[in-house]
RNA sequence: GGGAGUUUAGCUCAGCUGGUUCAGAGCAUCUGCCUUACAAGCAGAGGGUCGGGGGUUCGAACCCCUCAACUCCCA
């Protein structure tokens, strides 16, 4: 049969996924072996694959299968997390197509309709993976709204609140007014936004005509002002302090107050306070004990306080009132200001500090061990640099916020029996809840007396137990799978979710299990297109995943994605790389196809076939300790780098060329055999990083009796080496290339043979290969040096190659000339090393020695080229 | 405003404790080749004041100071 000339994926990759899906191979089960345990980052369940997923993804693969290959109980935990903002959104809005307003149905309806849209998008982006070759183990797919998982966020709820740890309290939310829901510090972006500052002057009571002016961003909160705040050291104010002034349009008398918070340099100076909207101001209310007046609906409009505005948009307002501050006067002036506005993450709305009664977890005490055992590695980050961020955040760590106000999660367990702050229990069941009330309060209540918290809860805050509750570590403490699999191994992840996930994470770990969530941390780049600009869905800037993968093939593309990504760095991505990703597979494909063709016939092994064997052995273990090396560290793309130019230059340009028999000749069963061999070894390697044409190609170069897969062998053990072999063929390697250079200089082509004269005694026993590589008609060996030939010296041995009468002597003398300027140049500045007492003094004698010797070459080398030069110029 | 990081070839990045291997790799570029596995290829080549300036040292891409640009995090 014949074999296709380029390599053809999209058959290969089919056939062998499910060929490894029908063994089962990505299935575990604890056994005695060690584990190696990777939990992956729950993708949002109504988000299709991104590059993001596919760099994230790609690594955790080529860990897994790597790990699976050294013999580890390799298990990779799939799955999803709910996203409540997202998910819930997206959901109302199909509803508002179908004409259903979310308002119109119960909880209950509405979370029916929820888990439709679930079950029908919620596995899209599983099923994407498969066709990157993801080897996870889908038997284990979760979800962070199953029963089990939800019970275990439910449980640690509970927990949490028992031992004092949750706590229910009025504060400075982030609110979206469009998700209508308060979000986390984490889920808000800030982003520079030309704005106006109006400076609106109030008068001062108790005056005729005097006025402090103040500058804001938001003239529409003035309705809500108690207060104006200026710096106690700033004299032009000094003598209003303890005055009061009147609010504009509001009437109302507010006092004056002096507080080093304000910055007398920014604005007038005078800040007008508004504890309600302004988190700082929410403080300087707190201090001086003013009054809060909330301006705002939910959904972003003014409510009654608004006077005569309520009912309308805080951004119609804005204008508005400018307007009517204008008109009667207020307003002094506006200047353009760039300033940060809160944008929320989720609806890009913009954010609205709004005081309302939340949960929050209290985070000093649960960051500690998570801090200390980051910072002393025991769980260990790459790139380290990333450990200073993560430092900076815990140590200023802020109480987390875990409320919102959706339906789409878990319901926070708490039960209200009254109106009163702390009319309420914490428990999983409302009959729990009428016994807790009874022992709080002593009276025996029904169902029907109290009510659930309507809110759910962050979905973070049952992420943070993926490591765990995947293993249902929480609902069954200590079962069989979570003391096998936890802690697990490596996490690869966005350091943008540092906070959000792994440092919860790890907090959770301990709070818990007592230990580390997972030892190593991954954090790969934000993966940008050419322009440097994030790939988003928004900008349309970022290519199909699964388009990629028809056109380059999985191998092509995970490669594509590898080749330059070292952790932490972002990765400039381009779809060139999945070419060479490609082209490499191509190389692969075609290197089997000349190793296929050839026929074998019982006959001595040549001796060059042998020390190329030998060569090749040497090269593959030092590129193995090597790679070894690389995924200790995590050096992923430099593993992938060496294997990829192990295979390509190594191997395909010198190791099959020398072995390579004539034209249509046989080749020696033991030379073919260690050919095979290497192929099969490098397969293995590459294995990882291009599973599909690997094992393709496994199952090709031998009969495999069923159950010999790739994908289960053994990863190649580490041999001693000799590293004199290698550095034989370099030099090998480099005559060859000096002959090729030469020819090239020349413009000899390629049809016309050279001869090579060699200045020794001793003929090698891979002059064969010289003949063959350099394109040679044959190698003598003399003791006089010949004349009107082109010189190179390699390892203090002189080889010539005759001139034919199309060479040009003036170009060579030239390129002497130049060699011996170069060679005295790099003498000079030797021997005035040596000649420095000093340095001959300090530095470590290896250091002189090694300078002797460069002044030694130097000297012969510049007697070498001279002599040549002489007798060229006869 | 506070903190952290980055700056090495056209691009993406290596470069460990200062010392042959220290100025490298891949890609891209240029030149010549359809040579019998592969033009998705082969052979060869060019390209850098290591962000600028100063210092320490016998010796600096590497250590110190300073300036500049960019990125991220926090407020």
């Amino acid at each position: 049969m014949a074999i296709s000339k380029t390599f053809e994926p999209g058959a290969i990759e089919l056939k062998w996924y499910q060929h490894w899906m029908e063994k089962d191979y990505f299935h575990s089960v604890p056994d005695e072996r060690e584990p190696y345990t990777i939990v992956i980052p729950p993708p949002n369940v109504t988000g299709v694959l991104h590059m993001g997923h596919m760099l994230n993804n790609t690594i955790q693969d080529v860990l897994v299968r790597r790990a699976r290959m050294l013999g580890k109980n390799a298990c990779w935990v799939p799955g999803t997390d709910h996203a409540s903002i997202a998910t819930e959104a997206k959901v109302v809005q199909k509803l508002k197509l179908e004409g259903i307003q979310k308002s119109d149905l119960s909880r209950e309806e509405f979370l029916k309709h929820a888990f439709v849209w679930k079950d029908k998008h919620g596995g899209i982006i599983l099923d994407q993976l498969k066709k990157l070759g993801a080897s996870c183990d889908w038997e284990r797919t979760h979800f962070t709204m199953d029963p089990e998982y939800s019970e275990s966020v439910i449980q640690v709820f509970i927990d949490l609140f028992q031992k004092g740890k949750i706590y229910r309290g009025v504060r400075m939310v982030n609110w979206d007014p469009e998700a209508l829901t308060a979000v986390s510090d984490e889920e808000v972006l800030y982003k520079e936004v030309n704005s106006k500052l109006y400076h609106v002057r109030y008068k001062v009571d108790e005056t005729d005509d005097e006025w402090m002016t103040i500058a804001t961003t938001r003239p529409e909160t003035i309705l809500g002002d108690s207060a104006i705040c200026v710096n106690p050291d700033d004299i032009r104010y000094a003598q209003l302090v303890g005055k009061s002034v009147w609010v504009p349009l509001a009437n109302r008398k507010i006092p004056v107050v002096a507080d080093a918070y304000v910055d007398p340099t920014f604005g007038t100076g005078c800040l007008k306070v508004t504890p309600a909207h302004d988190i700082n101001d929410y403080e300087l209310g707190k201090k001086f004990n003013l009054d809060s007046i909330d301006l705002f609906n939910d959904n972003g409009t003014l409510n009654a306080h608004g006077l005569h505005y309520e009912g309308m948009d805080r951004f119609e307002v804005r204008k508005a009132i400018a307007k009517e501050l204008q008109e009667k006067g207020y307003l002094v002036k506006t200047v353009d200001h760039l300033n940060k506005v809160g944008f929320s993450e989720r609806t890009n709305a913009v954010i609205e500090p709004k005081l309302s009664l939340q949960w929050f977890v209290s985070m000093k005490e649960l960051a500690q061990p998570a801090l200390e055992n980051v910072m002393n590695d025991n769980i260990h980050f790459y790139p380290e640099k990333l450990k200073n961020t993560y430092r900076h955040w815990m140590e200023n760590v802020r109480d987390w916020c875990i409320s919102r106000q959706l339906w789409w999660g878990h319901r926070i367990p708490a039960w209200y029996f009254g109106n009163g702050v702390n009319d309420f229990v914490v428990a999983k069941e409302a009959s729990e809840a009428l016994d807790l009330i009874f022992v709080k309060t002593g009276t025996r209540l029904e169902e029907k007396d109290i009510r659930q918290d309507e809110d759910v809860l962050d979905t973070w805050f049952s992420s943070w137990l993926w490591p765990i509750s995947v293993f249902n570590g929480i609902t069954q403490p200590n079962n069989q799978e979570i003391k096998y699999y936890y802690p697990t191994n490596d996490l690869v992840t966005a350091p943008e979710i540092m906070f959000f996930w792994v440092a919860r994470m790890i907090i959770a770990g301990y709070e818990y299990l007592g230990d580390l969530p997972f030892k190593n941390v991954y954090y790969t780049g934000i993966v940008r297109d050419k322009l440097g600009r994030k790939m988003s869905k928004s900008l349309g800037n970022s290519p199909d995943p699964i388009e990629l993968i028809n056109q380059f093939g999985a191998d092509g593309v995970r490669m594509g994605i590898l080749i330059s990504s070292p952790a932490g760095n972002d990765l400039p991505f381009d779809t060139s790389q999945c070419e060479q990703g490609r082209n490499f597979a191509n190389k692969i494909w075609n290197a089997y196809r000349l190793v296929s063709g050839w026929e074998n016939r019982d006959f001595d092994q040549p001796k060059h076939a042998s020390l190329a064997i030998e060569w090749f052995e040497s090269r593959y273990q030092q590129t193995l300790v090597s790679v070894n090396d690389n995924f200790d560290k995590f050096r992923i793309s430099d593993a992938l780098m060496e294997i990829y130019k192990l295979i390509w230059d190594d191997f395909c340009a010198w190791y099959l060329e020398l072995i390579k028999p004539g034209f249509e000749q046989p080749i020696d069963t033991k030379t073919l055999q260690s050919t095979l061999g290497f192929f099969e070894k490098l397969m293995q390697l590459l294995h990882p990083f291009m599973p599909f044409i690997t094992e393709e190609l496994w199952h090709a170069l031998s009969e495999r009796t069923d159950g010999d897969d790739i994908i289960i062998s053994h990863w190649p053990e580490v041999k001693t080496y000799d590293e004199k072999t290698i550095e034989n063929f370099n030099g090998l390697f480099q005559v060859i290339s000096n002959i090729r250079h030469f020819r090239k200089e020349q413009s000899i082509s390629t049809k016309v043979k050279l001869n090579l004269v060699v200045v020794h005694s001793v003929s090698n026993p891979l002059d064969s290969v010289i003949v063959k590589m350099g394109n040679l008609s044959e190698i003598t060996y003399v003791s006089e040096k010949p004349t009107g030939a082109h010189c190179f010296i390699h390892d203090g041995i002189e080889f010539y190659i005759p001139f034919g009468e199309l060479i040009d002597v003036e170009a060579e003398i030239v390129k002497i000339q130049e060699e011996i300027k170069y060679a005295k140049g790099f003498l000079k500045s030797v021997q005035s090393k040596l000649s420095n007492e000093k340095f001959v003094g300090s530095a470590p004698e290896q250091v002189v020695e090694n300078e002797r010797k460069k002044e030694n070459d130097a000297l012969t080398k510049i007697a070498l080229l001279e002599s040549r030069l002489e007798s060229l110029s006869i």
